[in-house]
Parts: structure tokens; sequence; C-alpha cells
DNA sequence: AAGGATTCCTGTTGGC
DNA sequence: TGCCAACAGGAATCCT
């Protein structure tokens, strides 16, 4: 399940055979994903030039001009290959974007949750504009979430889940970064003082630049942009080990539904 | 208005 | 072993 990390390494992956190439046309061989994808990107992007590739929460960004261009979300099952030599379409090829010099980038999306879009204008698409910051950037601070988070009863897991308070953190890593920070994930966000925040925010920073550091952690279906699988890579401290010892004090890990969402917790450790 | 529930989809997994 | 139902999950959108 491609959570930030996995996005970060895939848009840094196809960057070098994007950046300053010029898109000779769009195939779409399947335009069912989560919008479908336009009858007319092929039209809108041949010739173009791609001047950026970039991310932003989980979505990439690939420009064309000044803050426009494609919009890709890999969803929970999306990939994008670099291809170089032939090779045949797979059942879950959806797009192609195919380049001047024959360089073709697949985007394969089996359970269809992703997107492939356009935009105009990306910081005025209603998918990007009303974003949270870069859980990574200086922004993202114990201050920013001790003030979004007054008087909320929200659960803290569901708060910063969600991509309106900050972008990027994933059930996987949520539910690892509460688990560092040594929070109850059922506690109300309003709740949490200033300085567990900061714990929090130290934690999810960590838990991020390790897992990209790593390539990416994944589940299953992940495929980076050299082809290759990225599973695993990193160490999971809670999640997906219910009833499994805690690493720090060996009592069982709890699994509980938070928003429909399985949470990974030592009630122990987290309080 | 806030926050919980539903929805999209298919590959994998667990139970019988 | 084989079949099938349950499950997983990002995030917009619907509903209360």
């Amino acid at each position: 399940m491609p959570e930030l990390p996995e996005v970060e390494t895939t848009a840094n992956g196809i960057k070098p055979w994007l950046l300053n190439k010029t898109l000779k046309k769009i195939k779409v061989h399947n335009p069912s994903l989560r919008w479908r994808v336009p009858e007319n990107l092929s039209d809108n992007f041949k010739g173009e030039k791609i001047t950026n590739v970039c991310r932003r929460g989980k979505y990439i960004l690939i420009e064309t001009q000044k803050n426009s261009g494609l919009i890709i979300h890999l969803g929970m099952s999306g990939s994008l290959t670099v291809i170089t030599k032939e090779k045949p379409l797979l059942k879950h090829d959806h797009v192609e974007l195919i380049m001047q010099d024959d360089t073709i980038i697949r985007y394969n999306d089996p359970r269809r949750f992703g997107c492939v879009l356009d935009s105009e204008d990306f910081s005025k698409h209603p998918l990007i504009s009303n974003l949270g910051p870069e859980p990574l950037s200086d922004d993202f601070t114990a201050k920013y979430l001790k003030y979004k988070s007054q008087n909320k009863s929200q659960a803290v897991k569901n708060f910063i889940m969600d991509g309106h308070i900050v972008v990027g953190v994933g059930n996987i890593y949520a539910s690892e970064a509460l688990f560092m920070a040594g929070i109850n994930p059922k506690k109300a966000a309003g709740k949490i003082s200033l300085q567990k925040y900061s714990t929090l925010v130290d934690a999810i920073k960590k838990v991020l630049l390790n897992a990209i550091a790593a390539g990416g952690t994944t589940l299953k279906d992940f495929v980076n942009a050299d082809g290759k699988p990225g599973y695993f890579s990193q160490q999971l401290n809670v999640y997906g080990r219910k009833d499994k010892n805690c690493r720090h004090c060996n009592n069982p890990i709890q699994q509980i539904i938070q928003g429909q969402r399985s949470t990974f917790y030592c009630p122990k450790c987290q309080r």
C-alpha cells in the first residue's frame, strides 16, 4: 500500500526519465479508476515538455508548465514502472506516458483506488488545494497540531490521518508513530499536551524518514520505479502484530478498529 | 459543523 | 485440496 515513503520513492524513481523530456503521447488502456481518466489527456499533453516531477502528500505531480500538469495517485495498489525495452502490457496497466525518446511510464492499479488526472493549476485543484502541511516540513510542528486539535474529541489516530491536518500519514505509519510516541490512539486529540504533540511530531518524522531511507515499506503490491518490489524493508513494531509481544514491555499488542481501519497498539506502553 | 459511515475494487487469506 | 466469504485499505463523499 503506497504510503508517503513509497510515493516519494516512486516520484524520485521516475523523475530522471521525465525531467526535461517531451511527451509524445499518453495511451489510456483502461480509464476506469477512482475518477475516470480524461479522454483528451493525450491531446492536452502531446509535445509538452516536463518541467518538474514532485510529490504533494501522496499525489505525484508531473508538471508541464508552471503549476499545471498531471496529478497521479497510486491509491492502495497502484504503481509506476519505467519501461525501456519491450514488455507486454499487464492486466491492470491503465495508462502509459510515452516519451519522445520512447521511454514509457506505465501506471498499473489492480484495485483502481488511484487516479490519473490533469490540472491547469495544481494550487487550485480541489484534491490539492486544501491539503495540510507536509509532515517532513518545518510547518509541521507540535504547536500547529495543538492549535488544530483544540476542542476536538476525535481520536488522535484519526486526527493525524486526516489529510487536511497533515498529509501522508497512512494507516501503517499512524500506528507506528503513536507507538513510538507512547500515545494511546484512542485518546481525544484535544486532550493531548503540547509536549506530547512534540513527541508525536518527532515520531512521525522519524518513522517516515526511516521508511524513505529504506526505500519504502509496503505490504504486498508496491513496485518501485525500477520495477523491483520493495517489501517490508522496515521493521514494524505494532502494525500487523496482534497478540504478539510488545517489543518494549512484552505484553500483547492489541488490534482495534478506528474509523473502519485497523489500529494496532500496546495498551501498556501507550496511554 | 464535526465526525462517523459508506463507497469504490480485486487480490489475498482464512475457514470449513 | 478447493471453494468462497471476509478482509484490507486512501480518501472523497454522504449522512447524522
